[in-house]
RNA sequence: CGGGGUGUGGCUCAGUCCGGUUAGAGCGCGUGGUUUGGGACCAUGAGGUCGGAGGUUCGAAUCCUCUCACCCCGACCA
């Protein structure tokens, strides 16, 4: 391609708007233009990037043998009245109507459209399993859409769905997931975690997360130090067995404790560790009030508790809550109390010995509570946060934090959809059975981002080979016009050698020239000037680094062949 | 939704506090010329309802009210 007859609108300077390293450089490559907050348009050169990356998903999941479908992103409202979805996705889902008056989403994801379609398609245990996918956009009313192509209203997603007879052949099924997803990433040149994450609300046992190391990621990851423990906060454990305070227990006793609410003032007031205080909190869970009794130091899951209480809405109480479950304003509320209201402990609580608690009553607090004697430990749980630090579940060792990138999610749905949606075949015995289903996405467009925001320096995109828009970056400094004409023979010369070029043949300064190419980021950059007018050096650089080679006209398909090979 | 911030030419920004001629700079763009191995130089030119609406005033980019958009932090969300 001719720079001189292409779009390539490089800024010299950082947008105002965007402040992190992939939204910038994307930006001033000339890859993407916000359209408005949240939608961006893919420009010439960042929509090869982009296709780069779908065309190595695509061999991957078809190699995996999955099926490319391309469903409506226009999605009935009955489709989702079926799952039960249309009342529970709430306000992130756009929903239009037509000029009749029907209801339809644009589509955020897409369980119902595929399980409807497979459910036609799907009658015996012959036909399965099966694993579906598209690549397609999808939309999402996001809070904060933010970090450009990362989190946007309106992005690009590949979505898989897998169905299987038993829970045998689902993880069958999901094995070949997880295996595909190393290996698109890998051929992305993209540097992944695994890491084990919650389903979320869709129930299911396991499930993967695949993220990339990102200072800008938007989920918290606890990796273990020495094992290969490696889990999102949402559902990290950590290895328990911290006892807090110690000596005979003593009675319990109440402590005037005017205005001393929070665990902060507490731990001031009292002197002590704020590990030692009971922290009681009273959420809402699918509308009854529960009681949530972690120590003081430690920040509760809200995802833990959701899943102990099996609850699909999990909110804080309101202030007028908590006074009428515990009696006294928010800041005062203990599990020592004769109120019924159901308590679920931390695993840590029973490791208290003489801890502080609210005494469910205005400005009081019981000192010297010991599990055990002053209250019942019934329903005991995980339901406090893992930090850096904290022991490894597996091994022991302490774990560190890192923030990441979501870029592929894959994880075992269940029945979720295929009850609720009725799909059924015929087993073996001739008996109606629901196959189970498998979940499996990929980011598409912050994949790209990603693998910017790993690939890069001041000056600009380092493209990992796989994905850059073009091989070869050709700079021709020209003066007169039959330099041109040898420089257009080079170009033609390298494009039948099979590879893709980027051609800088404008009447430009020679820094422009340059200043771009680093930018683009193109793996191999050949730049052809006065050394190769005169006597045929033409100059090799790898965006990857290392040196300047010097090479004459007949050995230069091989010598880009070696650079590129040696690009990552 | 709460808090904070910004809207001035294609881009980055100054000017706004303290109202006062034809609203500025750099980059980019057009033309002519000199240049040409890391974002050249000279000359000349085009391009702006100062986000929008209303108001105050002899006079508003500047003050007031409303409104829209965008950015940041938080909340929310699977």
């Amino acid at each position: 391609m001719r720079i001189s007859r292409y779009i390539l609108p490089t800024l010299k300077e950082d947008p105002s708007d965007a402040v992190v390293s992939s939204h910038r450089l994307m930006m001033r490559a000339g890859l993407i233009r916000k359209e408005s907050a949240g939608m961006y348009v893919y420009l010439p050169l960042g929509l090869r990037a982009l296709r780069k990356v779908i065309a190595i998903i695509k061999e991957e999941m078809d190699a995996a043998g999955a099926h490319e479908f391309l469903m409506p992103e226009m999605t009935s409202a009955d489709l989702w009245r079926e799952s039960g979805r249309w009342d529970s996705m709430g306000p992130e889902m756009f929903r239009i109507r037509d000029r009749n008056g029907l209801e339809y989403a644009l589509a955020p994801t897409h369980e119902e459209a595929f399980t409807a379609v497979v459910r036609s398609l799907i009658s015996s245990y012959r036909d399965l399993p099966l694993n579906v996918y598209q690549i397609n956009t999808k939309f999402r009313d996001e809070i904060r859409p933010r970090y450009g192509v990362i989190r946007s209203k309106e992005f690009i997603m590949k979505d898989a769905y897998s169905f299987d007879m038993d829970e045998k052949g689902l993880d069958e099924s999901y094995q070949a997931m997880r295996r595909a997803y190393r290996q698109i990433f890998q051929r992305c040149g993209l540097e992944t975690i695994p890491v084990q994450a919650d389903t979320g609300s869709m129930g299911g046992s396991d499930s993967e997360e695949f993220m990339v190391a990102s200072e800008v990621g938007e989920e918290v990851l606890l990796l273990c130090g020495s094992c290969d423990y490696k889990a999102n906060q949402e559902k990290a454990e950590f290895r328990r067995g911290d006892r807090k305070g110690g000596g005979a227990p003593e009675a319990l006793r109440e402590v005037s404790t005017p205005d001393v609410k929070t665990i902060a003032d507490l731990a001031a007031f009292f002197q002590c560790d704020e590990g030692l205080f009971l922290k009681s909190i009273v959420y809402l869970a699918d509308g009854a009030p529960v009681m949530a009794v972690v120590p003081g130091n430690r920040e509760i899951n809200e995802l833990k508790l959701a899943r102990a209480l099996k609850a699909t809405a999990l909110e804080l109480a309101p202030d007028s809550v908590v006074e009428e479950v515990t009696g006294a304003p928010v800041g005062f509320a203990g599990p020592v109390t004769d109120k019924k209201v159901r308590m679920l402990f931390d695993l840590a609580v029973k490791g208290v010995v003489n801890g502080i608690t609210g005494a469910n009553k205005k400005d009081l607090h019981y000192a010297g509570v010991n599990p055990g004697r002053d209250f019942t430990i019934g329903e005991e749980y995980d339901l406090t946060k893992a930090v850096a630090g904290d022991p490894c579940p597996k091994c022991g060792s302490p774990m560190r934090e890192t923030k990441g990138i979501e870029v592929g999610h894959i994880f075992k749905l269940g029945y979720k959809y295929t009850k609720s949606m009725k799909v059924s075949v015929l087993n073996e015995q001739g008996r109606e059975t629901t196959p189970i289903m498998g979940c499996y996405g990929i980011g598409v467009n912050r994949t790209v981002a990603a693998i910017v925001e790993q690939h890069h320096d001041d000056k600009g995109i380092i493209w990992p080979k796989a994905i850059a828009p073009f091989d070869v970056h050709l700079v021709g400094i020209w003066k007169e016009e039959q330099e041109l004409r040898a420089l257009e023979g080079l170009y033609d010369t390298l494009s039948k050698a099979g590879f893709e070029v980027l051609y800088d043949d404008r009447k430009a300064s020679p820094g422009i020239k340059f200043a771009d190419a680093d930018l683009a980021g193109l793996p191999v950059r050949v730049t052809a000037g006065k050394g190769y007018f005169q006597t045929g050096d033409l100059e090799i650089k790898c965006r990857w680094g290392g040196e300047v080679v010097k090479v004459k006209e007949s050995g230069l398909v091989e010598a880009i062949r070696d650079s590129l090979a040696g690009c990552p």
